[in-house]
DNA sequence: GTCTATAGAGCGATAGAC
DNA sequence: GTCTATCGCTCTATAGAC
């Protein structure tokens, strides 16, 4: 667990590809990145990709394979070691944690996590079913898992209630990891989502209030068709 | 106001350029999308996107110009029309629908401000700097305003912590938005975000609960390499 | 396993007739 | 303003020498 970072050029062939593939499309999409730009970046010939992967989408489910089962087993070490305990935060801010953890940071591998999660975003919305087959291969255990434990803390809550909450868990997550400039931009740079460790940090207690939240009630909206708003004016 | 929905095949061949091309761009990408792709599916010569738009990039561009204007205005309009009143939800909440409401529904075009806010995000990911240009250049100026209305009716915080929270607003527009579809899967049908009028529903009190949220503790998260877990195991 | 060469197709953009 | 034709380029994938 405390070996040093390892860099693209130490790699063979296959694994360099698979790195040097999964950071050009996260940051380009799919889409945008050609097998030929693969190659020139990691100095591998065109045909070695063929050759250890098959094609353009076979590399991508590799990917996937090689990131998903090592963040899901780290997921559900932490879900194993929460536990009631008096110095502990509430069993529902432990749960959060080890959900949100191993995707925000990896051990000696700072950038993995982020980068393999905005794989993902930009992978669900340039390429929606190719997207939703492998996230639902790898993911829907897992997440399913983490939603019976907080069905189990949340026991005043349905099951579709714990739904829509765990919607905004998902949101909190990808967008954090996928778009994090934008608040830097229009805060001037006095927060920043980038720094992993300060987006945890807000991320599980945000997220626990959500959680907390009453369902909603039906005079929650005012500016809808269905509720117009009374036009008399004020003052 | 109470137009009647356009048909793509009634527009003129500019307009129906950029309509089929939204569609597309929203569903597909921006490097997933040819402009000849763009031509077949509105029945629309390829030269002519050239001589309307001059390239692919404009042509995006345009989109732009087109959607946020409305958009804009919309969320003016509603939060000059948030006002202290008991029969109302608190200022806080008619805030957050104020913002929220125009991305999520657009009058007489369902399906427009969903698609939009999809091609923001899918765009983002694509060609970050363009992106990001371009939705500084037209949301920069309202997003402030709101952040300033939301700073005001929540004086105990300050700037910074407005602004994480302002994170977690736009993760949830967006998630919403253009993800949609894994809850459904996760949740086997029984919760679904893409009912935008149950999503806002439920966004507005959880968007709340996380503004009102106090400030993160030191203490919160316990997994950290910062804070190890005690090993000692109980039971 | 690694390379060159190329097939076969699609791309953005433009020229120029009408 | 609309069309056809085409330029020049890049792409994925494969064939076949070494």
């Amino acid at each position: 667990m405390a070996e040093p970072v390892t860099e693209i050029n130490d790699l063979q062939t296959p694994d360099r590809i698979l790195a040097t593939a999964e950071e050009m499309f996260a940051e380009q999409g799919y889409w945008g990145v050609s097998l030929r730009s693969i190659t020139r970046a990691s100095g591998v010939n065109i045909a070695a990709i063929h050759y250890h992967f098959g094609s353009k989408q076979e590399l991508l489910e590799r990917i996937f394979e090689k990131r998903c089962a090592p963040m899901n087993q780290e997921r559900l070490r932490l879900l194993a070691e929460c536990r009631e305990d008096a110095a502990r935060p509430p069993l529902l801010e432990q749960i959060l944690e080890a959900y949100l953890r191993p995707s925000l940071i990896w051990p000696n591998d700072p950038d993995g996590a982020p980068r393999f999660l905005r794989l993902r975003a930009v992978l669900s919305q340039e390429h929606e079913t190719l997207a939703a087959n492998l996230i639902s291969r790898h993911f829907n255990e897992v997440s399913r898992t983490f939603v019976r434990s907080l069905l189990a803390v949340l026991p005043e809550f349905s099951e579709e209630e714990v739904f829509w909450r765990f919607q905004f868990l998902l949101a909190a997550q990808y967008y954090t990891l996928s778009n994090p400039g934008r608040v830097v931009i229009l805060s001037d740079g006095k927060c920043d989502p980038s720094d992993s460790e300060a987006s945890l940090r807000h991320m599980v207690p945000f997220c626990a209030a959500v959680f907390r939240a009453p369902a909603p009630s039906s005079d929650a909206l005012i500016f809808g068709p269905s509720l117009p708003v009374p036009l008399a004016k004020v003052g």
